[in-house]
DNA sequence: CATTTATTCAACCATTTGGTTGACAACGGC
DNA sequence: GCCGTTGTCAACCAAATGGTTGAATAAATG
């Protein structure tokens, strides 16, 4: 595991059996087992991913006698939406620069209009 | 490989390096050997990065003679975050019908702050 | 044509991952 | 106090991952 909480959040979501989880977690609290039961692996497999759910922050138990009650916890979405957004505008307003200076290129230029010029914002 | 987009697109990103790589040609195209030079990991290692981020879509690759310029597919991101979205905001509207319900037990018909509290999370 | 440059392919290795089974701990209900 | 239930821990295994080195391909350059 590569250590930072980045990676363990995305690493965490890119098995189809935990983001499943997480889907269901989304709609309500649930014990491990109630987890388990619609896959056919053991329970001891789905204890095992709700580990690294909660090890990525993505999940936090409870305790109600001998059940361990699992809650989503949101907020580590955040972290995701923060970093993919970054780059994904960074990314965008690089096109627009390019077709700008495209546009230029054909002579087609707007000289009065400074807006497409946000600096590279890092 | 767990053989969906979604998994390979959380997988690619679950490694520090590629978000770096990420991050580095969302500033602009670089080449294989651009990439790796500030990394002290061999050409091949960058190369095999570089093959995951492709697989998982977040990457294309054209030719300029024996290079292979590398740019970024933003559009792929739209797809992580319209998962995460989805499960953060239905978790959301979750916790704001709770606090709802909870708000009517204790009477107080009229919550002053509609956010969900911390406070109850175990 | 031979060489250098840029990149990938192939084989290999250590570590991690996702699964298994078996044992064990903690708790509630007789 | 002894069961059944719920969940985790431990040891193990096969497959995937991230790295290595060495060879192969492809294109510009002398």
């Amino acid at each position: 595991m590569v250590d930072d909480q980045l990676s363990r959040v995305f690493a965490a979501l890119a098995d189809p059996t935990r983001r499943d989880i997480v889907a269901r977690l989304a709609v309500g609290d649930a014990t491990v087992g109630q987890l388990a039961e619609p896959y056919d692996v053991s329970v001891q497999a789905v204890s095992k991913h709700i580990k690294v759910l909660a090890d990525a922050g993505l999940v936090s138990q409870g305790r109600d006698a001998q059940r361990r009650p699992c809650h989503l916890e949101a907020e580590v979405f955040d972290l995701m939406t923060k970093w993919i957004e970054r780059y994904r505008q960074q990314a965008q307003e690089r096109y627009e620069r390019l077709d700008a200076v495209l546009a230029e290129m054909r002579g087609d230029e707007q000289p009065a209009n400074p807006r497409h010029q946000q600096g590279a914002a890092s």
